[in-house]
DNA sequence: AAGTAGCTCAACCGCAATCAA
DNA sequence: GTTGATTGCGGTTGAGCTACT
């Protein structure tokens, strides 16, 4: 509003704001106008007058017509937005309270970029209003390497997810009373994906899935850390500390453990770049396949990367993105250059900071959120579970808290995963990561300004295919691995190992589909299948691929390549 | 003090869903 | 059932402002 300070006050269309018709030009505001000259631009008190006037007289909706009764000069759907976004009573002005912003939180973390959805919830505050802050806030944190959701969120969210998938659990595993831990079958004929049916019955909002696949958001991570890895070495780290202050002091606080993060990850990323690291591969230097790095370069790397380990594909995946986009073509770092701290700063995030809230759902599901939180949240509880039943764990190929620690004798699977040739885990670095990075880390293992340790998170277990245990080792940083930490972080599952899927509940044999079959979490699911190219899910929809509440199945053979990761000759 | 980069926010744009004829 | 108009939504843009060098 102050910006229309300039402009003509009289509402009368000025030359430079005339704007020809939509017929002629686009079709925006398109068909109302009847050959007469629209204006654009910023609205001035006149036109708001006018407009108000209107509403007064004759209600709200019927936009096209404000043009033709009252002689203003916009389009119905110009009309609307200034109605609905400046004019319309009851309007909150100003900056959001700390309740709101605490509101928005939790709502993003369920909702995604439901911005309509989300004003519905803050009354008198717009969808425009809170996109214009949840962008400016998402930049910011991602800038200062911050999560996207602050740390009680987590906790909250943790408490309920966990009871969600207690539920969850119970009726997988009513299904099948199989002993997943004995099949060895990296053979697998058929995949079953579970959703996490449970949820739906006690989930009054179920919208239609925006499609925010895990790779999206995995992708808004990695872009986000675009920001770490190209705007920080720009900005100076006296504002870089400065904002990451600024956002810890929002959170009251509860973001030290973040923002240590994040300073490392900064260098980190840095470093990483420096080297050339082929992110999101952590990849053993000496067993790395330059044929493979080859020839994803300039391929979506997050999906032929972690998804396609034998058959890199060509294809470019066109994400769906949430809120914060970003193309491809903003994603060109991602070649052999790129480096492997994104994915792990968003990972941080995601992990530290799964989805709260309970506004309209008590048990969110992952896919209905639409939000890697989630995902990375189910996993992280699932893990969690697991290493507490550690006299289950009879599989010398289950990951438990304490045979992922660097020791050479690596788990089955992973050796296995070796041997097959296939230099990439499934889901690699991404996966490994996510769990080996949800750690939280004292604040005061090192101070903002000293060198961070890249070792805090690239040093983590990051164990996958070819090249078994991967650091990235970056030399140009610290590295200040601590036995504690390596500890904590070996407690994470091993995602890249099918017995540890198996063993951790994120795969789980299924007699009831009557083959060797493994029912993979809705998680699982989510990174096989949601973060393929619209070309392989349609394939895979044809491979009986129900994306939807229930189950959803896959036949193997019928699978694109990239699903085929599981798949042993 | 000047130049510049980054930020904010209002508005635009395109698409899809809905509605009515 | 089809078509065109309307509405709603989410992503993007760009002008003005602010902070920094």
């Amino acid at each position: 509003m102050s910006r229309m300070t300039s402009e003509s006050e009289n509402g009368i269309v000025s030359n430079n704001q005339i704007e020809l018709p939509l017929g002629e030009e686009g079709n925006y505001c398109g068909s109302a106008n009847g050959g007469v000259v629209l204006k654009k631009g910023p609205w001035t008190s006149a036109e708001d007058a006018i407009l108000i006037e209107y509403v007064k007289k004759h209600g709200e909706g019927n936009w096209n017509a404000v043009q033709k009764h009252s002689g203003l000069f916009r389009c119905g759907k110009s009309c609307r937005l200034r109605w609905a976004n400046h004019l319309r009573p009851n309007l909150k002005k100003g900056a959001f309270t700390q309740e709101e912003e605490q509101l928005i939180i939790e709502l993003h973390a369920k909702m995604g970029n439901k911005w309509a959805l989300m004003a519905a919830h803050l009354p008198g505050r717009t969808d425009n209003e809170i996109k214009n802050y949840w962008n400016t806030r998402i930049k910011r944190r991602q800038r200062a390497g911050l999560p996207l959701y602050p740390p009680e969120a987590s906790l909250q969210a943790l408490q309920e997810s966990q009871r969600c998938l207690n539920i969850d659990r119970i009726e997988i595993r009513n299904k099948s009373q199989h002993d997943t831990l004995q099949s060895n079958s990296y053979g697998i004929p058929n995949v079953i994906f579970d959703n996490l049916t449970p949820n739906q019955s006690i989930i009054p909002y179920v919208p239609e899935l925006p499609d925010i696949t895990a790779s999206s958001m995995l992708m808004k991570g990695l872009s986000s850390f675009q920001y770490g890895s190209i705007m920080s070495p720009i900005m100076h780290r006296q504002k870089r500390l400065r904002e990451a202050t600024t956002l810890l002091s929002s959170f009251g606080g509860g973001m030290k453990n973040e923002f240590h993060l994040f300073d490392q990850f900064q260098e980190v990323d840095i470093a990483a770049q420096s080297f050339g690291l082929p992110f999101p591969f952590d990849y053993d230097s000496t067993t790395k396949n330059p044929e493979f790095f080859g020839e994803n370069q300039g391929s979506h790397t997050l999906a032929n990367g972690n998804f396609s380990a034998s058959k890199p594909t060509s294809e470019a995946v066109k994400l769906e993105l949430p809120s914060l986009q970003y193309s491809e073509s903003d994603l060109g770092g991602w070649g052999p250059s790129c480096s492997p701290s994104p994915l792990i700063e968003s990972v941080d995030a995601f992990i530290q900071s799964p989805p709260t809230g309970t506004v309209e759902s008590e048990c969110p599901s992952p896919r209905n959120s639409g939000l890697l939180d989630a995902l990375l949240h189910e996993a992280k509880t699932l893990s969690s579970a697991k290493n507490q039943l550690s006299d289950k764990s009879s599989n010398s190929s289950t990951v438990t808290p304490g045979d992922n620690a660097d020791s050479p004798g690596l788990n089955i699977s992973e050796t296995e995963w070796e041997d097959y040739g296939h230099p990439f885990s499934p889901l690699g670095h991404t996966a490994t990561s996510l769990f080996s990075e949800c750690t939280p880390i004292s604040a005061n293992e090192s101070s903002l300004d000293e060198s961070p340790s890249c070792e805090t998170f690239t040093g983590s277990k990051c164990k996958f295919g070819r090249s078994a245990e991967c650091y990235v080792k970056s030399e140009s940083v610290d590295q200040t691995w601590t036995a504690d930490r390596e500890k904590e972080s070996s407690t994470w599952l091993d995602i890249t190992s099918p017995d540890a899927l198996l063993d951790s509940g994120w795969l789980e044999h299924d007699s009831a589909y009557g083959k060797d079959q493994v029912i993979v979490t809705d998680a699982v699911e989510t990174l096989l299948c949601d973060d393929l190219s619209s070309e392989s899910k349609q394939m895979a929809a044809g491979a009986s691929v129900n994306h939807g509440w229930g189950h959803s199945s896959c036949s193997w053979n019928n699978m694109p390549a990239v699903y085929q990761m599981y798949e042993l000759p």
